[in-house]
DNA sequence: TCTGGGGTCCTAGGACCC
DNA sequence: TCTGGGGTCCTAGGACCC
């Protein structure tokens, strides 16, 4: 039997799906979730009364989408106005990340229960070791894999029960890459197994897209030398790779299509950024708007100062990012002498990388990052 | 009226040091 | 008195993911 099990865990239209046990109401129907903060339902003397796709005017995008929602064709990603034309009765309920994040650490703690050895992959995903528990649980008979079955069923049943009613998908498999693409193969309220022998019949199938860690880019450049498959990357001369994809993402490439991935479930982890930015409601000029825009700056160094501190985190470098009409984007860094987390020393550090950007196009987005993390105690030492 | 906000990792060139 | 090679840090951009 396999020494390694994993599993990858990620919960259903997770956004959505708070938002429906909030609105029971909505259940069934196509809703989606993004845009401003301004459309939250109202309560009037008639009911409960909900935004519409056809409704939003301005910038804004698709978080997330139920499932009936998903079958007009909107999806998560897709500009709010362009999915009006699609789905314009779909119900439009704003992000409310505070909730989903109190309903993240439910579901996690409710896994936790069951398997401990836990890899956080952001709100709605995470992979489990279950190594462990496949072996104390190796079944003798015809189906050796029973045992680890039922404790990936038990994780499911747990995390509906802890969450009111939410359902997860779970993909169990040998290493992590295999886990993600088996938990896609049966969404939602999914549990599939996907071992080294299924490889060709159930991986290979699927377009390269599939693999995590193939996007938009690197599709293309596959499709266009003829590779549409996993399989046939699988096929394709690793040496040939290399040549098209370079050294590093090339072997990688080759590796993934066959099924190998080494990496380990990594319990705990140490943040490396911390950032904060926004995206204007309508393009703003650096000078005529400078006012407008130095208020941003300030609140968003105000903010990011508020997360370093509750997160007990201070910063050597500080960045900003800004994105130009037309989606150029343009980042600038400053490394300090000492770490710093205070917003008046983020603001000072953000208008010195300013100076260095040359404004020549109206901008949609700014955004300030705190890179080079130190926890604020040892920063504190150091600065003495 | 295209394209949010939060991240990670990789690459590549130049500075600087030994 | 044409100047190698390695290591590390800094910066900028880009691909990718949730």
């Amino acid at each position: 039997m396999q020494s390694r099990w994993i599993a990858h865990l990620d919960m259903d239209a997770f956004y959505a799906s708070v938002e429906l046990l909030r609105y029971p109401e909505l259940k069934g129907q196509p809703v989606v979730i993004g845009g401003r903060r301004d459309h939250a339902p109202r309560e009037t003397p008639q009911g409960r009364s909900y935004a519409r796709l056809k409704d939003y005017t301005g910038r804004g995008v698709i978080t997330t989408a139920t499932y009936a929602a998903r079958a007009f064709g909107v999806r998560s990603g897709l500009g709010l106005m362009k999915a009006a034309q699609l789905a314009p009765d779909c119900v439009l309920l704003p992000v409310d990340f505070p909730a989903y994040r109190a309903m993240s650490r439910r579901f996690k703690a409710a896994v936790a229960e069951i398997a401990p050895l836990i890899e956080d992959r952001g709100i709605d995903e995470i992979y489990i070791d279950l190594s462990q528990h496949a072996r104390e649980r190796q079944g003798a008979g015809h189906d050796p894999l029973a045992g680890l079955k039922e404790v990936a069923q038990e994780i499911k049943n747990n995390v509906r029960a802890a969450t009111g009613g939410l359902s997860c998908s779970i993909g169990l498999a040998p290493n992590k890459l295999l886990a993600k693409m088996a938990s896609e193969l049966d969404k939602p309220d999914g549990l599939s197994l996907v071992r080294p022998e299924d490889l060709a019949g159930r991986i290979w199938p699927l377009p390269v897209r599939a693999i995590n860690g193939v996007g938009p880019k690197a599709a293309a450049s596959l499709e266009a030398l003829g590779i549409e498959h996993i399989g046939e990357l699988a096929a394709a001369d690793p040496a040939w790779l290399v040549e098209r994809f370079g050294a590093s993402y090339g072997r990688w490439l080759h590796q993934a299509a066959h099924g190998q991935d080494e990496r380990p479930v990594v319990t705990h982890s140490e943040p490396v950024s911390i950032s904060r930015e926004t995206t204007f409601e309508r393009d703003l000029d650096a000078r005529r708007d400078r006012h407008e825009l130095g208020r941003i700056l300030t609140e968003l160094c105000d903010q990011l100062a508020a997360d370093l501190a509750r997160k007990g985190y201070a910063t050597r470098t500080v960045g900003i990012k800004l994105r130009f009409e037309g989606f150029r984007t343009v980042t600038r860094d400053l490394t300090l002498a000492e770490p710093v987390h205070g917003a008046a020393a983020l603001l000072h550090g953000a208008r010195e990388c300013l100076k260095r950007v040359q404004f020549d196009a109206r901008m949609r987005l700014l955004g300030v990052r705190a890179g080079k993390l130190v926890h604020a105690n040892e920063a504190n030492h150091e600065a003495r």
